[in-house]
RNA sequence: GGAGAGGUGGCUGAGUGGCUGAAGGCAACGGAUUGCUAAUCCGUCGUAGGGGUUCAGACCCUUACCGAGGGUUCAAAUCCCUCCCUCUCCGCCA
């Protein structure tokens, strides 16, 4: 959410945000509200002041048994006024909500414009692609074949677009999340989570989730809670509507969580294998940190999930989100793409993306400032580090052989009883 | 699911209709002092909105907020209603 008061002097760069990201909302109709909000709300302060006066004027009076009905009935004009007041005062409140909760956040400087993915721009790319000398097979394939998943027995329990892993493919996936898990909080310092992966509405409205993707999430039926599309919204609510000290930042932390998306909207999109599922599991890294640290930081965590891959050694490239392609909530979005031979393309496996203070505004996520005292936002950015399924895919088809068995990373060796193969 | 208790400022914890934006304590911040990794003393110290002064830092006025939302009253943290949440006990169950 952008502060009201920064729309108000900034429109300018306010309605050139939304349009940058392909966004449509009604600045005028906000800004009108907002005009006649502080009219009405001076309006009203001046009476509640007088009635103030007034009632402690009637309690000096009672005591020493003045008379003071006049004054009473007085008040009670004044009275019925502010009731009246205060009643268009909530009914524009609302209103101005509704709009201002669909205002997208303002993308950084650096960020390059566009609208849609065509226009998003090549950072820089690892490692080189495997050259086979044979027809390399797609994850498909390659898992059935191994018997290391079983889509059929997937769909017959949940429908398309769900996973069963099974033998070494449920080792597989364990051993990643176990050694991403280690990786950041080992060697880079996170602080691991394991959060609810149901979560109150509060939390998916911090995170800018609602009521932008409501479609896309799975709700609780009869209850005001939803499954969590992303350990983003967990994890980055966890100080939600808390003041910290500037000396608890930054914190950082590792999550792992399945996420749950309805995907509502993409229906026929990357519907072979599991690149898009539902369900899926994914190691995430989450930063709270100073206002003056939100890009140097973004940097970092960009690094810190490239690193997987890096380990793994497989070969990916870094793309910088265009304005038209980032999400809503997002200042500046990095994705890093793993190869798939299987498919001759990239693999989206992380989003690292800052939102600045647009997130914490939201949910109430503030620090207090040692040197001034005063409270600022937090300023939230998190990435993924690594969405697994996807990574799997990656994996078993960089690591593929002639034969149809999958080479072991060395890195998973230890996380999978030092087996050098999957095989049948 | 049943019964009870409770939700107050960064934390802890008083407060049952007016002089309480809220005692006390802790923490924090500023200062004083002590020759020692800390103690003592003094002071400051909630958040958010609106209005005003100022180049700015800052300051002044005011309103709201004691889980959320309604209501009663001249006046509500305090009384009433609805809802949410937490804790304890019982039941059930991983």
């Amino acid at each position: 959410m952008l502060d009201i008061k920064f729309i108000r002097e900034n429109l300018g760069i306010v309605k050139q945000a939304v349009s940058n990201k392909n966004s449509n909302v009604d600045l005028k109709r906000l800004l009108t509200l907002d005009s006649t909000k502080r009219a009405l709300q001076t309006e009203t302060d001046q009476l509640k002041k007088q009635r103030n006066e007034v009632s402690k004027q009637i309690g000096l009076m009672k005591k020493d048994r003045k008379p003071c009905d006049d004054l009473m009935t007085q008040m009670r004009e004044t009275g019925e006024k502010i009731k009246n007041i205060d009643r268009t005062l909530r009914e524009i409140r609302i209103e101005m909500d509704e709009i201002l909760v669909w205002i997208p956040n303002i993308p950084h400087k650096s960020a390059p414009v566009g609208k849609g993915e065509e226009h998003n721009k090549f950072v820089r790319d690892y490692g080189e692609k495997p050259s086979f000398d044979f027809e390399p097979k797609d994850h498909v394939e390659l898992a059935t074949e191994l018997e290391i998943i079983d889509f059929e027995a997937s769909s017959r329990l949940s429908g398309s677009g769900f996973i069963l892993f099974k033998n070494q493919g449920a080792l597989l996936e364990r051993a990643l999340i176990n050694f991403m898990i280690d990786l950041h909080t080992i060697e880079h310092g996170y602080t691991e989570i394991s959060p609810p992966f149901i979560v109150s509405s509060a939390c998916m409205f911090g995170t800018g989730q609602l009521p932008k993707m409501e479609e896309d999430m799975y709700k609780v039926k009869d209850e005001d809670l939803y499954l969590i599309p992303t350990a983003e919204v967990p994890v980055t609510n966890i100080f939600r509507t808390k003041i910290l000290e500037e000396d608890d930042l930054p914190k950082q932390f590792v999550a792992y969580t399945p996420c749950f998306r309805r995907e509502a909207g993409s229906y026929g999109k990357d519907t072979r294998g599991m690149t898009r599922v539902h369900q899926f599991d994914k190691v995430e890294l989450v930063k709270l940190v100073k206002e003056a640290m939100a890009y140097s930081e973004l940097e970092k965590l960009l690094i810190n999930a490239e690193r997987v891959l890096q380990l793994l050694e497989i070969p990916y490239r870094v793309i910088e989100l265009c304005t038209g392609d980032m999400s809503f909530a997002a200042t500046k979005c990095y994705d890093i793409e793993a190869w798939s031979p299987g498919t001759n393309s990239y693999l989206e496996v992380s989003s690292c993306s800052t939102f600045e203070n647009f997130q914490a505004r939201r949910m109430g996520l503030r620090y207090r400032e040692k040197s001034s005292r005063k409270v600022k936002l937090v300023n939230t950015m998190n990435g993924s580090g690594l969405a697994l399924p996807r990574t799997v895919i990656a994996v078993i088809e960089n690591y593929q052989m002639e034969d149809g068995r999958v080479r072991i990373p060395q890195v998973l060796k230890p996380y999978m009883r030092n087996l050098n193969y999957i095989q049948k």
